[in-house]
RNA sequence: GGGCGCUUAGCUCAGUUGGCUAGAGCGCCGCCCUUACAAGGCGGAUGUCGGGGGUUCGAGUCCCUCAGCGCCCA
């Protein structure tokens, strides 16, 4: 039997090949990992992906780099365990899901209670995590499927309780008050980077607040502005700056410092600020520190509407060179005034219920909404006549990224992890090199951020992810004296119980004491005892980072000591993106530090973010979002893989133009700022309709989708095809293949060629992977396939396989070629190595240089390791000259117009040793560009007319008595004599340059008289070959 | 305001410790359906390496400065 091209297509069918094959892979257990194994560990543990949505086009970077790693690394030997699963991504999650609840049922979280709420986003996390894995799998990535896991899983919940007891108990978990963005909306905390800025129109409004007990000489009132008036129910001062002339003074000198620095289009503007500045001093100042004097006199104004006195303070956060120079303060609900508040003793009112409407606090506006109050406050202002003026504004407003609606800032109690020394220890192992951070310079920022040791508010106020295991109960007003008894009593009680501890909290103005009780187990004893005297548990959940800084211990095991924990932890290589370092790199490392004792991985790599064509980021609601799958169905999973690899370097980001597809005509053309947020799109070409992911109404729902898709895969899709072919050839080619041990000394000279070259690229592949440099790792193989394999290696084994004499070997040497390149590209292109390795195994079972039989599958087959004796750059440099040889004849049959259909003949005048060399090539002169050498050597006689192409040490004379044109001869020499004095000349500067002679290396001047030598040569040549075309 | 990047061919990007005439893919031009591959082959054109200054025998590469773009932090 033969190989035959009939079960062979020349496309690379990688729409059936993928599911197959990833099926034999899952069948042979391939994916799993060995905790018993001998082998040395290596574990990657994925950054679990948000079960909020599907895959995007930036997790298929994240996820293609690490199956590339974690399949290198089980071919190199290794116990290779990838750590798949998903994360309950808190808020994100349950804000879609009530916003679906909303859209679809006009319900509220509320309507349905909490269980049933849960127990909805529970049925969207199943839906969502299947389609996720389900991305996974027709990547390719080769997870360890049976260990899958999900944040909010039995094993992780328990990791969480566990550690949240243990930072309890070491008192590094505490309750207390702080200013949080709220969302009103979803009533809960949002994190700072859940917050975005948008500017919007707004007003300022200057309100008359009354001195009380004006002194003669002293203002009847101060004037405060504001953006919010209805905040100023909860003001608990208004403040001036203790120094008003120092501050207006430094104001000034920073403005002259500017303007002397500024280009002069700015001076101006700045000229301009500058006097205002000086007027304002000049006018204001007496007033500013005359109510200096009066707050410090410890004076009080009247605030309006609630005619409540509340003093006038000194504090620097008051800018005499703003407005008035005096400003409200509203502790409870602006960042700046709580650190005011907080500086000044000042008591802190809140005056918002969690919902966004006013709480009793607000006297006669309880139960209004903010805009509503705001509304009331202006109106109620003005007929007090307490409205100095109003002005229009553009405000800068915090808006929550979740709901999108305006942030109010609010005092609530939140659940804190102390930093001090966590943050201490994460930093610690970093700059010790224990975790390393690769590019390095990501380092920085999280060295940076740490520093702060800013304490972790962890509370949530939501119904989806780990609630808290803390019990309470409060004591108020004169009960709270008590609290410190009950708590000794409880003590008392729950002593002997393991996995409980207490904490006291008490307010500084001692007007309440709360019990905390923290309980490790879920079946403890205690909670039974707890709820029995009135304790409550947390309503609060955990931040999500909470439980994913568990993530690399957590999924291995832990708290149990287990055989997987033992054995992979810590993991090995972290392979993430940027945005995350701080919420999330960070804290598994100071997380693994507490629980475990040890760093959780010890590199982490950060790979570039995709942007589209526009530099923007790549994102659904923009709708320049591409989905993996559609590149998947459209290039192939390798060539998506291929892709994410060659465009990984470590020094940008990376600009992908985003294109649509017709599903009608396959015409594809570039996405703009305008189609993309189209719902129908008119093809150009054929005209028809397609819709697009906005597609909402009946009509445009039903035209055919079109793929949102980059041509940047074509590159990937294209080498795809090429490997396919060239294995292709080869295969077909295998009719009577034996194994045979392949002596390297008697090979010719393109086998010793193509071996020193696939050395050399096993070298830099592995090198290149063990750095994360990606983007060298691809290339080097597209290099190697393409320009040395395809381009020239098959090119001459086609008449190889004629001659019966050389075919034996040669099916060796290409047979052991072939299986090499496979494996250095199995873990970025996975499908198509597997699929052509199954189809080796058929012809050629045992191969290599001295055979041995192949694995069963690529996947676990052994990485090539690097045989320095066959990297030789003498043969290298040889084969070069034939390269240069056959690349000149080309040239002259292509610049001379030459039919592709006819023979050439020329004569070659050389020295004996390159004689030696290009002679045994005749045959791929003959093959590779049609043709014959009639003489070799110093004594050839030239033909007339011919072509000459002059190379260094080589004078190639192509006959041209068939196609004769002397003037375009003269012409071609012409521009090569032109090229060849420029060289010259530039060489002779430099040579002549004494300074250059004298200073640089021995080696770097050598080189260039030599070449320069070289030159002249071939100068000589081409003048030589004008001449008798003169004749 | 502080920090980190980036600016090289029409487009997207490489370019090690400074050292041959600055590269690749796509696109473009010419020829070719040559039995692995037209998703291909052969050949070709294309650059003030963002501007300016400096160090050096020598700068895309190192230093300073200006301009523009992006991200992060406040």
């Amino acid at each position: 039997m033969s190989p035959s091209a009939d079960d062979y297509p020349n496309r690379f069918d990688f729409a059936t090949a993928q599911g197959r094959l990833f099926e034999s892979w899952e069948r042979q257990g391939y994916f799993h990992a060995d905790e018993t194994s001998d082998k040395p560990p290596f574990c990657i543990v994925i950054p679990p992906p948000n079960v909020t949505g599907a895959l995007h086009l930036g997790h298929a970077l994240n996820n293609s780099l690490q199956d590339i790693m974690i399949r290198f690394k089980r071919m190199q030997g290794f116990e290779a365990l990838w750590m798949p699963g998903t994360d309950h991504a808190g808020i994100a999650t349950q804000a879609v899901v009530e916003k679906r609840l909303k859209e679809e049922e006009g319900k509220t979280r509320h309507d349905l209670g909490r269980e049933a709420l849960v127990e909805r986003i529970w049925q969207w996390k199943h839906q969502y995590e299947e389609r996720i894995l389900g991305q996974l799998k027709r990547m390719g990535c080769s997870c360890d499927w049976e260990r899958t896991r999900f944040t909010l899983d039995e094993r992780c919940a328990k990791a969480v309780r566990v550690t949240f007891f243990d930072l309890f108990d070491k008192d590094r978990i505490y309750r207390g008050k702080r200013l949080v963005n709220w969302d009103t909306f979803l009533q809960t905390a949002v994190s700072d980077d859940e917050v975005f800025q948008e500017t919007v129109k707004g007003h300022f409004w200057h309100i008359r607040y009354a001195v009380i007990d004006a002194l003669p000489g002293e203002p009847s009132h101060v004037i405060v502005a504001t953006t919010r008036p209805e905040t100023l129910l909860g003001d608990t001062a208004v403040a001036v700056h203790p120094q008003p002339a120092e501050a207006l003074d430094k104001a000034l000198t920073e403005l002259r410092d500017k303007l002397a620095k500024a280009a002069a289009k700015e001076k101006p503007a700045i000229q301009a600020e500058l006097e205002a500045l000086e007027q304002r001093r000049a006018e204001m100042l007496p007033a500013l520190e005359q109510l200096a004097a009066m707050a410090r006199d410890g004076r009080m104004v009247m605030l309006p509407l609630l005619e409540r006195p509340i003093p006038l303070v000194a504090d620097e956060w008051a800018k005499p060179e703003l407005g008035s120079g005096c400003v409200k303060i509203t502790p409870a609900h602006d960042p700046n005034d709580y650190e005011v508040g907080k500086r000044c003793a000042l008591p802190m009112i809140n005056i918002l219920n969690p919902d966004g409407t006013l709480n009793a606090n607000a006297g006669p506006y309880e139960g209004a909404t903010i805009r509503e109050a705001r509304k009331r406050v202006v109106a109620d202002l003005e007929s007090a006549d307490q409205l100095e003026k109003v002005e229009d504004r553009e405000i800068e407003l915090p808006h929550s990224d979740r709901s999108k609606t305006p942030i109010e800032p609010f005092l609530a109690d939140q659940w804190f992890v102390r930093m001090d020394q966590l943050a201490q220890s994460a930093m610690d192992a970093v700059t010790s090199g224990e975790v390393s951070i690769h590019p390095a310079r990501y380092a920085k920022g999280y060295l940076d951020w740490l520093r702060e040791k800013r304490d972790w508010p962890v509370s949530r106020q939501l119904w989806w992810g780990h609630q808290i295991p803390v019990w309470s109960r409060a004591w108020h007003g004169e009960e709270t004296s008590q609290a410190a008894a009950e708590y000794q009593g409880l003590r008392q009680q729950l002593q002997g119980l393991d996995g409980v501890s207490l904490q006291l909290e008490t307010t500084d103005e001692g007007d309440r004491a709360t019990v905390h009780v923290c309980v490790r187990d879920e079946d403890s004893p205690a909670i039974e005892l707890l709820e029995s005297q009135d304790f409550v548990r947390a309503e609060d959940v955990l931040d999500t980072w909470f439980s994913s800084a568990l993530w690399p211990h957590s999924t291995l095991g832990w708290p149990s000591q287990t055989p997987e924990l033992a054995k992979f932890y810590p993991t090995s290589t972290l392979i993430t993106s940027r945005d995350i370092i701080t919420l999330w790199v960070a804290r598994m490392v100071l997380m693994g530090l507490n629980n475990v004792g040890q760093v959780p991985f010890r590199d982490v790599f950060i790979h570039p973010k995709i942007l589209d064509g526009f530099g923007e980021t790549m994102s659904k609601s923009k709708g320049n979002g591409i989905d993996p799958l559609d590149v998947i169905d459209k290039f192939g999973a390798d060539a998506l893989r291929y892709g994410m690899a060659f465009l990984t370097t470590d020094t940008q980001d990376v600009r992908m133009p985003v294109q649509f597809e017709c599903p009608h005509c396959e015409h594809s053309f570039d996405q703009t700022k305008k189609n993309r947020e189209l719902p129908r799109i008119d093809c150009p070409k054929c005209g028809k309709p397609f819709g697009t992911q906005w597609a909402r109404t009946d009509e445009d729902r039903a035209l055919e989708r079109g793929l949102v898709l980059s041509e940047r895969f074509e590159v990937a899709r294209n080498f795809t095809n090429k490997l396919w072919n060239a294995a292709r050839f080869a295969i077909l080619n295998l009719e009577g293949y034996t194994p045979g041990k392949i002596e390297v000394d008697k090979l010719p000279l393109e086998d010793r060629w193509i071996l020193s070259r696939i050395a050399s690229t096993t070298r830099s592949v592995t090198e290149a992977l063990e750095r994360f440099e990606f983007s060298e790792a691809a290339r080097a193989l597209y290099e190697f396939a393409w320009d040395d394999f395809c381009s020239f290696y098959v090119e001459i084994l086609k008449d190889r396989f004629a001659q019966p004499e050389s075919r034996v070997v040669a099916q060796r040497v290409m047979a052991y070629v072939l299986d090499t390149l496979l494996r250095l590209l199995h873990p970025i292109k996975p499908f198509l190595t597997e699929e052509i390795w199954q189809r080796l195994a058929e012809w050629a079972p045992r191969r290599g240089l001295d055979p041995e039989a192949a694995a069963a599958s690529v996947m676990i087959a052994a990485w090539p390791t690097v045989d320095e004796s066959l990297i030789a750059a003498d043969i290298e440099a040889q084969f070069a000259k034939f390269q240069a040889a056959l690349g000149a004849l080309r040239e002259i049959r292509s610049v001379r117009n030459i039919p592709p259909k006819a023979d050439i003949e020329f004569v070659a005048r050389c020295d004996r040793d390159t004689v030696a060399l290009l002679q045994p090539m005749e045959p791929y002169f003959a093959s590779m560009a049609r043709a014959t050498c009639r003489g070799w050597g110093a004594e050839v006689e030239v033909p007339q007319p011919n072509a000459t192409g002059v190379l260094p040490g080589i004078e190639l004379y192509v006959d041209l008595k068939d196609f004769i044109n002397v003037d375009e001869e003269r012409e071609r020499l012409g521009k090569e004599r032109d090229k060849h004095l420029g060289f010259i000349k530039s060489k002779e500067a430099k040579l002549g340059n004494e300074s250059f002679v004298s200073r640089a290396p021995a080696d770097v001047v050598q080189r260039e008289r030599d070449q320069l030598e070289q030159l002249r040569e071939q100068l000589a040549a081409i003048d030589e070959a004008l001449a008798a075309l003169s004749k």
